[in-house]
RNA sequence: GCCCGCUUGGCGGAAUUGGUAGACGCAACGGACUUAAAAUCCGUUGUCCGAAAGGGCGUGCCGGUUCGAGUCCGGCAGCGGGCACCA
């Protein structure tokens, strides 16, 4: 560029500052109640003040933005809020790494990341802001705590944490590698702690059934929700024990298969595991080596199966005489029905496996169809399908369901067995042995048990001096700010220093959001008004325990009386992750991409030492692995409108997006394309509508208002990468359109203004300047978005697929809706299918009208 | 291990309910403009055969349903998410 013209670059921070302040000044996204108009609740998850936002929230508050501001066209009050999930472990981690309070480092880091997200552009009700730390938030969560104690909603149990024996500390999931602490390198133990858990189960059976009215949910997160609370009819039988006292209680869901029982196993951590390990020092080593594997569900479903022999056998319920015998097993868990199990090896995989290893009998009970009875034998594949009982007494002969039934009714007569829903889904704990949480707000006296701190000196704040030179609770260490006098005896008692999970303040903050500074937790005019929230949209990552902890949270305050509504989120919309390539030095180091470059051969290097770099292939932005661009840089290299279009473009927001450098740099000059198309064209005088247009003016007027049609339709139905293909389309259309004739001005500018209203949403202050530099003098944000012209969407002909036996062979030109005949006719004239058909005889012809017709030939 | 997804050109992807596979973008190549470069504009681009016209093959793999399958059904493989204390 020589000179500085009226076409020159796009001048994206003057314009996105300029418009960033008169949004706010204006403070056209701050709502209030309205009952006049219809409400729209739009909400991203709520992000964690680490630091310095990522991609992955860039796309995430594009789409929400996108959505915001499309509702706020179609004439909504459109609530979108904006807070901080700031409670969580990196804050402490923080704090013992650099020696910073963790509120310290909490609040510098949301200031940071305000500043970043203000930056985006971002149609934002920023007087609604709310960090979860803060007094005036865990204040409410503590007042409903103590709501919940009292209808039952919570309550406390011994269960097991990871235990790191030098640090002191318990660890989460994530800080035990391979058994061991990150830190201290000890093998993890197993321990048992007095802990708060909330009564999720209470709702299981609603939090299913609920799931079936979120018909705006992705069907994979309510399958998921749904296997997650694993609801299944089954029934629990009681089982002698042979010279013992006590009788075995298992549960089983294939009762049917009792006659096929060969063993017993129960969980290590059952009552009768403990009791016999008394006497037993092996079953006690036994019993210690399954529980260094740890606390999650996938160490103890990978682990190798085994069992320890008890030497105890129990009776057979049906079979008069017969024993079996009865293990301890890693593999039964104790949360999990009953804790005990009766294993059929023939007829599930997991028992075969055991069966096979231990030596115990595989008795097949279940004949499949195809099979004779006579010689069935199961060998290293368990059958588990249906078919016709045998060796099995009375069910003999009839298939599963039936099979069921009858033993189901001949143990219930027994009375040792009962008809049983159970369901897969545990309690919620939520005791944290942790300092930055929210306190809970009870007193433990030795003498009155577990008393609730009186409402009247809520909240319970979290000390400020705080210790992290050790491991451990700091609370639990603080030299005075746990002890205290009983509320009900007045002896000395201590605070409870757990904290709550932190996936409780994301529990309710979309309620919360509604009425941020109310007194109450919340406000039931604004409870009315407000919710649910319509579109809700985060990460796939999420799609269980974060919003099924929502659904039981929003359930329980109903409970209590808070609200009146059981679901949060009536349309959820589940984003991907933002990807990149990953670069690494033959040392094994990882590379950020801004550490490598190309060389004159095309190969890369690392910019620091010319080492050569290998491409890894493209996986999620982590820190960990270095492969992250980091959101600033781009809004200060290409502005703002040009990262949300690159967000918004090609991928469909539901997949991964792959982050690419040319990608960006293709969005750049489609921003300064726009700049300069509308530049050339802005100054024309505004002539009345023409009376007529020839047929190629009428081709690109129909292209626009198709296009409204269709960016519409794309944007309802988060389709933002085909909206951005249409926008293409019809930019290209419209630069291909001259500006000679009054004709042509005129429908240049009915496509131009059309255009800058359709990029609103997702480019606003490159749309808001191109809106004024088209004449307009209001803002674009306040504008009604625009309406298509159906007389001209519709065209008059179509183009029809003609196909030989499904083969495409020609395509003809036809009026719209043609009928068959003539369709059948222009179709059989066609050379390609005369050519096609020479010699054979046509059998039937398949005509869809405006789609194809297919020749059919024998 | 269990549950849930995903797989289409060199790349990201498009293809209303089964009806013209590859829209649109990126990259690459060729050309125009320029002293030159950048920027911009025009053109080509799934693959194989062919000078062309045209034709064969093609949506991870194997099989099925159908006049017709990227789309539906059965099986398999690879990749990703979740698995209850990361958020």
């Amino acid at each position: 560029m020589t000179s500085e013209t009226a076409t020159s670059r796009y001048n994206f921070k003057e314009t996105e500052a300029k418009w960033q302040s008169l949004w706010e000044e204006s403070g056209c996204f701050n709502v209030e109640i309205d009952p006049e108009k219809p409400k729209y609740y739009v909400l991203e998850m709520f992000p964690y003040p680490s630091g310095r936002i990522h991609m992955g929230h860039v796309r995430n508050y594009t789409m929400g933005d996108v959505v915001a501001r499309y509702k706020r066209a179609q004439g909504f009050n459109v609530l979108h809020p904006m807070g901080w999930d700031a409670f969580g472990m990196p804050a402490e981690n923080a704090a013992m790494e650099q020696r910073v309070h963790p509120g310290k480092w909490t609040y510098e880091n949301i200031a940071m990341m305000r500043s970043q997200l203000r930056k985006m552009g971002l149609a934002l009700d920023w007087s609604r802001e709310l960090a979860t730390c803060h007094p005036g938030y865990y204040e409410s969560e503590q007042r409903m705590f103590l709501k919940f104690l009292e209808q039952d909603l919570v309550y406390r149990r011994r269960s097991s944490v990871n235990w790191d024996p030098v640090d002191n500390t318990v660890l989460a999931n994530e800080q035990v590698i391979d058994g061991l602490g990150w830190r201290s390198g000890a093998p993890v133990e197993r321990r048992e702690l007095d802990q708060w858990f909330f009564r999720i189960t209470d709702f299981s059976e609603e939090l299913l059934e609920g799931l079936k009215n979120l018909e705006r949910w992705p069907a994979k997160v309510r399958t998921m929700q749904e296997n997650w609370i694993g609801r299944s009819e089954g029934m629990k039988v009681w089982f002698e024990l042979e010279g013992h006292d006590d009788r075995l209680q298992i549960f089983t869901t294939r009762h049917d298969t009792i006659f096929g029982a060969t063993f017993c196993a129960i969980s290590p951590d059952h009552p009768l595991s403990k009791d016999l390990a008394q006497n037993d020092a092996d079953l006690t080593t036994f019993i210690e080596e399954c529980r260094s594997l740890g606390t999650t569900e996938a160490a103890l479903e990978k682990a190798e199966k085994r069992g320890y022999k008890t030497g105890l056998r129990a009776k057979h319920p049906l079979t008069e005489g017969k024993t079996i015998p009865v293990f301890v097993a890693n593999f039964v868990l104790m949360e999990y029905g009953t804790g005990a199990i009766y294993g059929c090896p023939a007829h599930d995989q997991r028992d075969l496996d055991f069966a096979r290893k231990y030596n115990l009998d595989v008795i097949p009970v279940v004949i499949p169809p195809d099979a004779d009875p006579a010689d069935f034998a199961v060998d290293d594949v368990a059958y588990t399908d249906d078919g016709l009982h045998a060796n099995s007494d009375f069910l003999d002969g009839l298939g599963l369901a039936d099979a069921k039934e009858a033993v189901a009714n001949v143990l219930e007569e027994k009375e040792i067995g009962n008809r049983e829903i159970n369901f897969r889904l545990r309690d919620w704990g939520v005791s944290r042995q942790r300092y930055w949480g929210c306190p809970i707000p009870i007193i433990n006296c030795p003498d009155c048990g577990t008393i609730p701190v009186p409402e009247s000196e809520l909240p319970v704040c979290l000390p400020d001096d705080i210790d992290f030179e050790k491991p451990g609770n700091p609370l639990d260490r603080h030299p005075t700010w746990k002890f205290v006098d009983c509320p009900k005896c007045g002896s000395a008692a201590e605070r409870e220093t757990d904290t709550l999970d932190t996936f409780v303040e994301s529990s309710w903050y979309f309620s919360r959001f509604c009425c941020p500074r109310s007194e109450d937790p919340v406000d039931s005019e604004a409870m009315e008004y407000w919710m649910p929230v319509d579109q809700y949209i985060g990460g796939i990552e999420h799609a269980i325990l974060h919003l099924l902890y929502s659904r039981f949270f929003t359930r329980a305050m109903q409970k209590c009386g808070y609200i009146d509504f059981d679901e949060p989120f009536a349309g959820l919309f589940t984003q991907g992750m933002v990807c990149h390539e990953t670069y690494r030095t033959d040392d094994g180091e990882w590379l950020m991409p801004t550490q490598v470059e190309s060389d004159d051969g095309g190969s890369l290097k690392s910019v620091e030492n010319g080492a050569a770099v290998q491409v890894g292939r493209s996986e999620k932005m982590s820190k960990s692995k270095k492969n992250v661009v980091d959101p600033e840089d781009i809004i200060e290299t290409y502005g703002a409108d040009t990262a949300r279009w690159f967000m918004l473009s090609d991928s469909p927001p539901d997949r991964d997006l792959e982050w690419t450098d040319s990608g960006v740099a293709g969005s750049w000059r489609f921003v300064n394309r726009l700049w300069r198309l509308v530049a050339e064209n802005a100054d024309q005088e505004r002539a009345a509508e023409p009376e007529k247009f020839d047929k190629e003016l009428r081709a690109v007027r129909q292209q626009v208002h198709q296009t409204i049609g269709g960016v519409t339709d794309d944007l309802e139905g988060f389709h933002f990468n085909r909206a951005v293909a249409r926008i293409y389309e019809l930019v290209n259309a419209l630069s291909g359109v001259g500006a000679g004739t009054t004709e042509e001005r005129w429908v240049l500018r009915e496509g131009l203004k059309i255009m800058v209203q359709l990029i609103g949403p997702m480019m606003p202050h490159l749309a808001e300047e191109l809106w004024s530099r088209l004449g307009n003098t209001t803002s674009l944000a306040d504008e009604p978005w625009p309406k298509a012209d159906k007389d001209l969407m519709a065209s008059e002909t179509v183009t029809l697929a003609v196909q030989v036996r499904g083969k495409l062979r020609a395509t003809i030109e036809v009026p719209h809706d043609v009928d068959q005949e003539s369709a059948e006719a222009a179709a059989l004239a066609e050379p390609a299918v005369v050519a096609a058909l020479e010699g054979k005889t046509v059998n039937r012809i398949i005509y869809v009208p405006n789609k194809i017709i297919n020749v059919v030939h024998g």
